[in-house]
DNA sequence: TAAGATTTGTTCGTATGTATC
DNA sequence: GGATACATACGAACAAATCTT
């Protein structure tokens, strides 16, 4: 019946994914935003002639992709939703899963946008926003007693570059610094990448991101530039030996 | 207006959604590699306790973030699937939709990402790789006689970027430069960033990327650097003016 | 507090489409 | 061509959430 042409090779699109393309389309046609509201089931099943059923699989498509939200009852139905960071976050680390990301890899990244993220900061940041800073920085002033500790610390200490992220006025840089935030927060857990304990490497870690916030206060973006470099390179020579120790680890058993 | 504010109310999640979650957790307990298939409709609903409806769900939810493949017919099923870069870029591009990335925005960080890229391959290309960066350097030989010569120029200058990041060695890396030059081609189309002429330049722009294949050639990391820094530097120039007459023939209209 | 209205959420039965043998 | 094994799609019924009165 419907075999309109001679080149079957394509990837047959299911109708789900169809329909989800024209409301993606009937959104931008339209500039909706967030929040707006978008036709209720009966209407596009109407609209779209499919069943129930496919116009509720478009509907998780577009959800899956935090382009539209859902709620139930009166007053409820689809509404354009605006992308999380989150999200976007999530859905990014899927690709670098098969991806076998070193390390190395994610600091060439930090060592190049970090340094420039601290120095465009510089001078810029609230009292507020250096206190949470200086808190982030200082929260442990012990080395850590245990593992769980260590890991603890490491994590708190990734959470101070992304949250140094989101004062950033660049969206593009701010994402890209929390994602390897992130994405190195999610190896520390999953691969225990916090086990060995270097207590000098540690103390020089906390003092340098007190001393950034410091050079941030005074709004000194050449001193903010030049710590940050240097937090940076000692950041990934730890994390090497760790990972170093972990494949050691795995290779032993 | 409506909400009760009573609580945080986290919204419920929906049962595809749950289902969805505990295939992915099924998968990475297996540890399963791309093309491993999945359980069919009928064992999923059996293993799950839901009805096919949902099932079908929860795979759209899955195959819209490129985790899962599906097929019919005999031999047919769901399949783990491999997030693309192509769809990657895709989902990334949807969060930037709500975030006004500015072109100064993405300068930021071309400029401090792609002379650092151009610095680690000079000298590590194959003799084909080089001929197919010569070949997107050298294919318009003369300035632009309309728009829309124009627009396929900055378009293939930009395919230019994005090839080169495909010979790097971190996916990171490539990943980013080559999401920058897919943006900058979309607002390039979808904005006519393109119209205003320049064709000094263009001339330098072109000559300066067929300068950077000599460098690499010979493996002049620094100059490859020095290159690509000023290329991108001259690159922000030319697309900013371009977006000022963008936005003040929207000003005048 | 309770009932009713509105909208999405879920199930089931059936039929059709598609690819392999 | 026919049998088989899958996903795809439809429609009717009922369940659950949530807002209004």
């Amino acid at each position: 019946m419907n075999r309109p042409e001679g080149k079957p090779t394509q990837p047959r699109r299911s109708r789900p994914v169809l329909v989800a393309d024209q409301i993606k389309d009937w959104v931008v046609e339209r500039d909706l935003k967030s929040g707006a509201r978008l036709p209720n089931e009966t209407e596009m099943i109407a609209q779209f002639g499919v069943s129930k059923g496919t116009v509720r699989e478009a509907m998780r498509i577009l959800e899956a992709q935090g382009l539209v939200v859902t709620r139930t009852g009166p007053g409820g139905g689809s509404f354009v939703g605006e992308v999380t960071s989150e999200r976007a976050k999530s859905l990014l680390a899927n690709y670098f899963y098969f991806q076998e990301l070193t390390v190395s890899d994610i600091y060439q990244l930090r060592k190049l946008l970090e340094p420039e993220l601290a120095a465009t900061l510089a001078g810029k940041l609230s009292a507020e926003q250096l206190d949470r800073l200086q808190d982030l920085a200082t929260r442990y002033d012990e080395p850590a007693a245990s593992p769980e500790e260590e890991r603890d610390q490491h994590i708190v200490s990734l959470r101070f570059h992304s949250q140094l992220a989101q004062y950033g006025d660049n969206p593009l840089l701010t994402f890209m610094v929390a994602f390897m935030a992130r994405f190195l927060t999610d190896l520390t857990v999953y691969r225990r990448l916090y086990e060995p304990h270097n207590e000098e490497l540690w103390i020089k870690g906390r003092q340098s991101q007190i001393e950034l916030v410091q050079a941030l206060r005074a709004g000194d973006a050449g001193e903010a530039r030049r710590i940050m470099r240097e937090h940076m390179e000692r950041a990934e020579d730890m994390m090497q030996r760790q990972e170093a120790k972990v494949r050691r680890g795995f290779m032993a058993v």
